[in-house]
RNA sequence: CGCGGGGUGGAGCAGUCCGGUAGCUCGUCAGGCUCAUAACCUGAAGGUCGUAGGUUCAAAUCCUACCCCCGCAA
């Protein structure tokens, strides 16, 4: 088919990968433009965009959809269909017309739960105990579409938000592989969302990294496995602040909120305690906390903050 | 030129400001103690102190350049 991709996010990656790979002919790929970002505020291209010059694909950075020469231009495309994934650019009505077969996306969650920008972390981040990927035909409404195709993923004790977002991408990729040539023959019938469970993904924001010791154990937890690796969990050891990148929840053991219970890196929280697995100094790299406490005197009583 | 931390035996750290015998907590190996042990005691092996130059009688430490890792911020 003749297809456009829209993406920027590494979540979009593997769905271009195997639209490339099942032989699909993708005419343009559209993503966010290349901007300054990380250590030293040098110009990157956005993952997306690096995997289309991988694959020779043509590349186009607008910073907007709605000019109407960025409109006559998509419709000049005379597209099928185009794939949009984690591209953070809305689509104005006459971009979701222009392909023959529309626009399709896909989303990392079981629609109509978290509709938005942060399915992943805020499934894990609610409890939830399974996610998973949907396809849809894209409209004018976030994420309201019609479902194409429905799969879901269970969401374990350990699951981390990077684990699930990796799965999660390979899911979606291997089912718009399914879904295109399916929607050419005719042979899906899009189905309406739900009316009722929808909820809203809010975007993360770099403060709920911040740990707070008065949370319950399991909560806390949850945080630790839904924010990475961004913003990731941190809480203060002194004047350094501490990464922590994973912890074991004990729910049946107490204390002082904040306080150190025992010479294997436990600390208490508002409910339970949390055990440290594995944690990282400013500056320093990721350390297993039995190896962390080689080098540091932490002793019973001490406060983390 | 966004701000900043770091590279020291196998691991984690101290020592660097104020040059002068390479240190700490572990690990490993050997021996001892013990009914026994991941416990305890004794001993040993193991390091070109990121790389290359420079200053000096002498450099982990001071100067210069470069390589690598990371935190913050975007």
């Amino acid at each position: 088919m003749r297809l456009a991709f829209m993406g920027s996010a590494e979540l979009a990656v593997p769905a271009l990968q195997r639209l490339a790979d099942d032989g699909h002919d993708i005419v343009r790929v559209y993503t966010q433009p290349p901007r300054p970002a990380g250590r030293g505020h040098k110009v990157r291209p956005t993952p997306l965009h690096a995997a289309a010059d991988r694959l020779g694909l043509p590349v186009v950075t607008p910073t907007s959809l709605k000019g109407k020469d960025e409109q006559q231009a998509f419709a000049g495309l005379r597209l099928d269909a185009a794939v949009v994934v984690a591209y953070s650019l809305l689509l104005p009505q006459p971009i979701l017309d222009a392909p023959r077969l529309g626009c399709i996306n896909i989303h990392a969650s079981l629609l109509p739960r978290w509709r938005g920008a942060a399915p992943i972390q805020r499934a894990i981040l609610a409890g939830d105990t399974g996610t998973g990927v949907t396809i849809m035909q894209m409209e004018a409404g976030l994420d309201t579409g019609p479902m194409l195709l429905r799969r879901a993923v269970p969401i374990t004790k350990t699951t981390t938000a990077s684990a699930l977002h990796d799965e999660l991408a390979q899911l979606g990729a291997d089912m718009v592989g399914e879904v295109l040539p399916a929607l050419e023959r005719g042979e899906i019938t899009p189905t309406p969302q739900p009316a009722e469970g929808s909820t809203y993904a809010k975007k993360l924001i770099r403060d709920e990294g911040r740990l707070d010791w008065s949370w319950p154990a399991e909560f806390l937890d949850r945080r630790v496995r839904a924010l990475n690796p961004w913003p990731g969990v941190w809480c203060m050891l002194g004047e350094e602040r501490l990464k922590v990148l994973a912890v074991e929840p004990l729910v049946s053991t107490h204390g002082e909120a904040g306080k150190v219970l025992d010479e294997h890196f436990t600390v208490a929280c508002g409910a339970g305690a949390l055990r440290f697995l594995q944690v990282q100094r400013a500056g320093k790299a990721p350390l297993s906390a039995v190896d962390f406490l080689r080098g540091h005197k932490l002793g019973v009583g001490d406060r983390l903050g």
